[in-house]
DNA sequence: AAGTGGTCTAGACCACGTC
DNA sequence: ACGTGGTCTAGACCACTTC
């Protein structure tokens, strides 16, 4: 069985997209839905809460909820998305070329990374070509006791779908802070930075469902072609 | 009555920040919580999704909400914070300077406001100085059909206290996105750029609970005290 | 007054982890 | 086997908007 509220929220959503409500309208009332689908009205209350926080729709009291013009948002996919995701929105050609990828044993990333001092993790290094000009540096440290095997395969394809597909590892949340940082000499020897002398630094540690701490990244962006959205709803309370 | 469930949230917030419960233990389970709050499940269900949404906790399924190490994610209220409020957590002496304070009408910013070519919008543009540096330079345009009244006094002190607090207009979302630009000529003067060529822009949409667009602003910052802190969780489906 | 979403209840069964 | 959180139900009352 799946999950009813999931499904609804899938049925919804793609009834949005067919141009089905459009934007300013209001979806069929609570009530009206959990009829509809046969289902009772918390049910339902779960699936437009998901859609609320996607940016599908903004519930008004007394009123109803109210589709939002989602073409307006040009949407994010709110913090955690990858690479190959971000290239394949844009349409644009994209390679990787992969640095490096070993093991190392850094003392300070494994503090952050609550993991033995000593512990093994794997370092990436790859560098993100889009529309002929290398414009992202990725550094990535992963905790080894949870990936034990990566390829130049897996981090040359995707590595997010490797650790979500093939590993099944659940990421479930991620702390990210971006910064205008003087560039390194790496930073010289990986990307085109035409004359730049600052990249975009986006630092994320990224959790697991459990609770642990998983992996380091650090990707340093071209400041004329960074962008990032962000779609913030404000939580009452 | 308050509504219960944010009740419950802000104790058990303050339980957590007076160390009741420490980073890696779990929250009473939520048959407990029930018992304990003499309230029903679903009640207590509302209350940890709102910790778990705002960082405070990650739920487990068959272990029971962990704590987490709120330390280490140093929080950011997530997207919709003011200066005043940024610079109150910094700790840093901060003024604002008043520039403009006018009335304008520009048909291209009243399109992405959803309201008529013609309509007026206050523009109000101040600059931040925090350290005795001027480093942000705020340009907002706000619907003067829904804020009638604005005064230096107000700009000066805080305008989204005035909104929220004396004309009670519900903010509730806002899209936001970050890019990389040279100085303009504004900048130049306005700001104490120390060299610098270029600024991090953040231009946001801010909407109304009942999803009127409301404002627009842009920030623009000095690249070297520019930070951006963001807890993303991962919604399923 | 009627309709809408917001909150709350007191149950139920299930999937998952721990023991 | 037991305890945990995840889902779901069928009601209830309230606050708000619209008419």
């Amino acid at each position: 069985m799946k999950k009813k509220y999931i499904e609804i929220y899938h049925t919804l959503v793609e009834d949005i997209q067919k141009g089905e409500y459009l934007s300013g309208e209001t979806l069929p009332s609570e009530h009206e839905l959990s009829s509809r689908f046969h289902t009772s009205r918390e049910t339902i209350r779960k699936a437009l809460n998901l859609l609320s926080h996607n940016g599908y729709i903004q519930k008004v009291r007394g009123k109803g909820s109210v589709v939002l013009d989602r073409d307006k948002f040009e949407f994010p996919v709110s913090g955690l998305t990858s690479f190959k995701e971000l290239s394949e929105r844009l349409g644009q050609s994209f390679r990787t070329h992969v640095h490096e990828l070993t093991l190392v044993k850094e003392a300070k990333i494994c503090r952050q990374l609550n993991c033995p001092a000593g512990a093994s993790l794997w370092r990436v290094i790859r560098a993100r070509e889009i529309g002929g000009e290398r414009i992202i540096l990725d550094k990535d440290y992963i905790r080894q006791d949870l990936v034990p095997e990566l390829t130049k395969e897996i981090v040359q394809h995707s590595l997010y779908n490797y650790i979500e597909n093939e590993l099944e590892l659940d990421i479930s949340f991620a702390k990210k802070e971006i910064v205008v940082e003087p560039v390194t000499e790496e930073d010289e020897v990986f990307l085109d930075l035409k004359g730049h002398h600052q990249v975009v630094v986006i630092r994320s540690y990224v959790y697991l469902a459990d609770t642990t701490a998983f992996q380091f990244t650090e990707s340093r962006h071209r400041p004329d072609k960074f962008q990032f959205v962000d779609f913030a709803r404000r939580t009452k309370g």
